[in-house]
DNA sequence: TCATTTGCCTAAACCCTTTAGGTAAATGCA
DNA sequence: TGCATTTACCTAAAGGGTTTAGGCAAATGA
C-alpha cells in the first residue's frame, strides 16, 4: 500500500484546481478524493469537513489575490494604480473562475478575520491617496470601488455583457477612466 | 388520502419563501416536499429536476424585481429615479435574501431569453434618459450601473460593511450622490 | 527491534436526487 | 348517475455525497 501523501495544504490547493476546471460548486469531498485516487474517508483526516474545505479554496485566493494586487501596485499610483488593481480583479476571475467564485464565499466571522480580507481594503485605501479623499469620504470610495470591480466582474463572468455591443473590454475601459474621474472630482456632501 | 394541491407554481413560489428562510442554497427538493408534507417523488410530476426548481425560484426574482422597479420608475427622472430603482434592488435583497441569491443564478441562454434580465436593463437605460449621454456611452454606464447596484448589495448583504465606520446606509446615499455626478460629467473619450 | 504514531482503509448511517411503476382521488362524458 | 380516464401522490429502489467509527499497515524514532 503506497501512500499518497496527502496534506491539508495538498487537498486544498487541488480543490482550488478542480474548481477552476468543474466551477466552485461542484467541488466536493468526493471529486477531491477520485482526483488523488483514494478513498473518501480519508480526506477526513486532513479535513474537518466539506465546508472546511470550501473556506480553505477561498482564503488561498483571497491571499492569492491579494499577493499579485500588491505586486501589481508596487510602484504605481493614481489612474495607473486604479486601473492595475481593477485588472488584477478581472484577470484573475478569468484564469481561475472556481477560485474567483471561492473567494465570493460568506466567511464566518472568524475565517474572515484570518483572511487577506484586510489587505484588499488595504489596497484599495492605498490607491485612494492619489486622489484628494479626506475620511469619510475615503471610506466610501473604497467601498464604491469595491463593489464596481467586484459586480463587474461578476455579472462578465455570468455572461452579463457577452453577445451585444460594445464590447465587454471597452466598458471595462471607459468605467475606469470614469472612476479615475470620479475620484478626482468627488463631490462634497 | 387528501391531495396537497401541488402545482409548479405553488412549489416555485414556496421555494422561494424557503429560500428567504433558509438560504437559496438550501433549497432542495427535499426540504420542499417537507414543507408541503409530502413524498418527495410526488414534486418530480411538476417539477423536471432540482435545478428547474432553482431556476423557477430565480426568474420569479427576476420578475418581481422587475415589477418593483417599473413601479419605482413611475413618474421619476434623473437622480430621483437613478435613487429609486437603486433602492428598490437594496431594499429587495434586505427582504428577500434568498429570492435575491436566487436572481444572480447562473441561467441557460434559454432561461435567461425567457427572464425578465431585458426589463432590468431597459429600466436602467431609461434612467439615463434624465442624463446626457450618447451611445455608446450609455451602454457603459448601464453597465457601470449595474456593477454598483449589483456589487455593492451582495457585498453589504455579505456582511462587508458592517461593524465598521461610516454606516452602510450613509455609504449608499453618498454613492448615489457621486454616480449622479459622474452621469452628469461622464468623461469624454 | 519494537512501540508509537500516522495515513489510508472498510463499513455503515444518513441525506438528497431521480426514475419506474402503482393506487386512489378527481374529472368528464354518456 | 355510472364508468373510464386522467391526475395526484405513493412506494421502492438505485446512485451519489457526507461523515463517523474502528482497523491495519506503513513510517518514525527510541
Amino acid at each position: 500500500m503506497v501512500r499518497a501523501g496527502l496534506t491539508t495544504t495538498r487537498l486544498i490547493q487541488a480543490g482550488a484546481e478542480l474548481a477552476d476546471d468543474v466551477g466552485f460548486d461542484q467541488v466536493t469531498v468526493s471529486a477531491l478524493a477520485r482526483r488523488f485516487d483514494v478513498k473518501v474517508a480519508s480526506l477526513y483526516s486532513h479535513l474537518k469537513n466539506s465546508q472546511d474545505l470550501k473556506t480553505g479554496i477561498a482564503l488561498l485566493a483571497l491571499e492569492e489575490l491579494a499577493d499579485r494586487g500588491a505586486t501589481a501596485l508596487a510602484g504605481r499610483a493614481g489612474k495607473d494604480a486604479l486601473t492595475a488593481l481593477a485588472n488584477v480583479y478581472r484577470d484573475y476571475a478569468r484564469e481561475h473562475p472556481g477560485r474567483y467564485a471561492a473567494a465570493q464565499l460568506r466567511l464566518t466571522p472568524e475565517a474572515a478575520a484570518a483572511s487577506a480580507g484586510s489587505r484588499h481594503s488595504q489596497m484599495t485605501r492605498a490607491i485612494l491617496r492619489g486622489y484628494d479623499l479626506t475620511e469619510p469620504d475615503q471610506t466610501h470610495a473604497v467601498r464604491l470601488l469595491g463593489s464596481v470591480f467586484h459586480g463587474y466582474v461578476s455579472l462578465e463572468m455570468g455572461g452579463g455583457f457577452s453577445h451585444s455591443a460594445p464590447d465587454s473590454q471597452e466598458t471595462w475601459t471607459r468605467i475606469l477612466d470614469a472612476l479615475d474621474a470620479l475620484l478626482r472630482n468627488w463631490p462634497a456632501r
